[in-house]
RNA sequence: GCCGCCAUCGUCUAGGGGACUAGGACGCCGCCCUCUCACGGCGGAAACCGGGGUUCGAAUCCCCGUGGCGGUACCA
């Protein structure tokens, strides 16, 4: 699926040869279910293609081979297929690449640009308490140990940043990174440098965490004589109080999203929102308008917070939005029950996320719930007349539809001077749903129909 | 500790030297609508981290401080 998505053929007039070439990818590391700030950056990058006719590519970092599990991996293909994010290459294991990142390495070695050291992260700790922060540490070349890249004495390395222009790291600052293990296996900062260039990655879009390691990616790219790609680091992404997102301020991952009820669009939507903002700082914008829109060079520098409530309003614009077909289909795979289309009608202005759903309709089809509190305020002897009103008004009710039945009930709260609507009402809606929050009440007992509607009357007279 | 990033209502943001009496959205408060809960409508409270500069003029540019965050792994 390479080239614009179906029906967008067009390119902004502002894009020249290298945007249309845009390549960008995703590339999480398997350690887990895809967290919020993952599935953020995945947007971005999405949007990056989408909107500029590039090419995503999708890369799974597994140089760690403790924490990657083909169970993690699968997670973060379901998360993404669930989010609707699909990409154009891949999904491409970093691990599957290990001959190219030897060739490399060898490589670098034989140049001296890399070497061998035994020297352990407590050397170089002891190495910078002893030089400050005037020295960064250099190790000698041995015959075995890890591989170090040799990081220049002088001078610096600047990272261009779409976002935040160019920051410069002093070489002198820096110390001689380790890019392979003693066992030869490459880490991180060298399988991705080498993988971006392979992969002719023209935009790495990715989290602020690291920034720090870009200039270590640059002196690799350098060391192998490549051109680096531009970089955009996203700001991070807290929680509610400040820290680092997780499972205890309500979401931390989208299969949570998923399991809370949220709609794909929305969660598309809230996220696109959290870091970035339309130039003209619309709030609910389609995904396709994210396409056409979306600019990584208007993303925030500061990190944000992610706020369920504000994805909870922006859920239940969606819900709204949605013809009720499409909501039926949502909420009978959400809930694994079948033939709620009416239900659904009538709940769809009340419910924020489809794990609303159940809880306020569900005794259409279970029956009414139990809510002594409830029962003892509107089903006591004062209310009873307008019950036993109510249900003689349905019982041969003609026909029985949302129309008449409103008809009907407010002729029996007519009846008696003293009656307020909800004293009529609520005994109804207690009756019928065991507690005191339904949808409609007129909506209801049409969904529920004559027969169930007097059964259920009936069982509370009969026990008030 | 060291290296670096960041800083507008509680939150997400608009703003990019004069259009700022700082706008919008969520949330909050009040009122209206109303059969409950919601939806919706109307109104309100609510912010430029602090201090210095530059300038006729600073939320916007610079410096310092403070605070938050990231990195400092033979993790990614």
């Amino acid at each position: 699926m390479a080239g614009p998505p179906a029906g967008e053929t067009w390119v902004p007039m502002s894009m020249g040869l290298e945007s249309y070439l845009m390549r960008v990818r995703f590339a999480p590391s398997p350690t887990g279910a895809l967290h919020i700030g993952g599935a953020r950056t995945a947007l971005y990058n999405w949007l990056m293609a989408r909107g500029n006719a590039g090419t995503l590519v999708l890369r799974i970092e597994d140089t760690d081979k403790e924490r990657s599990t083909p169970e993690n991996v699968e997670q973060i293909l379901d998360a993404l297929k669930w989010l609707e994010l699909d990409y154009d290459e891949g999904p491409i294991s970093q691990l599957s690449r290990t001959d190219r990142h030897q060739e490399l390495l060898q490589r670098l070695l034989a140049e001296g640009k890399a070497y061998r050291s035994t020297a352990t992260g407590d050397d170089v700790k002891a190495y910078k308490s002893k030089h400050g922060a005037d020295k960064g540490f250099r190790g000698a070349a041995q015959d075995e140990g890890a591989v170090r890249l040799r990081v220049p004495d002088e001078g610096s390395t600047t990272v261009h940043d779409i976002i935040r222009g160019d920051t410069v790291f002093q070489h002198v600052h820096m110390d001689d990174p380790v890019i392979a293990r003693a066992d030869g296996s490459v880490l991180y900062n060298f399988a991705v440098a080498v993988d971006d260039m392979d992969a002719e990655i023209t935009h790495v879009v990715r989290g602020e965490d690291h920034l720090s390691n870009t200039p270590k990616q640059l002196l690799v790219y350098e060391a192998i004589g490549a051109t680096a790609p531009l970089f955009a680091h996203l700001p991070l992404l807290h929680g509610p109080d400040g820290k680092k997102l997780s499972k205890r301020h309500g979401a931390a991952s989208v299969q949570e999203l998923r399991d809370a009820g949220f709609l794909p669009a929305a969660v598309r939507n809230y996220l696109a929102l959290l870091g970035w903002g339309a130039a003209d700082d619309q709030t609910i914008i389609s995904t396709h308008e994210l396409v056409a829109q979306f600019d990584v060079a208007r993303v925030q520098k500061n990190p944000a917070q992610f706020d369920v409530k504000k994805l909870t309003w922006l859920n239940g614009q969606y819900v709204r939005a949605m013809d009720v077909d499409a909501l039926t289909a949502a909420l009978e795979a959400f809930t694994g029950r079948t033939g709620l289309r009416e239900a659904v009608a009538i709940s769809q202005e009340k419910i924020g996320t489809l794990a609303d759903f159940w809880p306020l309709a569900g005794f259409l089809f279970d029956g009414p719930a139990d809510d002594p509190a409830a029962r003892a305020k509107w089903l006591d002897d004062g209310h009873r007349s307008a019950l036993v009103q109510a249900r003689e008004a349905l019982a041969h009710l003609e026909p029985f539809e949302v129309g008449a039945i409103e008809l009907a009930l407010r002729e029996v709260v007519e009846a008696d001077p003293e009656r307020k609507p909800k004293d009529v009402f609520q005994p109804i809606r207690v009756a019928l749903a065991g507690t005191t929050i339904s949808p409609g009440i007129f909506e209801s007992l049409a969904v529920l129909g004559r027969e169930e509607s007097l059964r259920r009357l009936d069982a509370a007279l009969a026990t008030s």
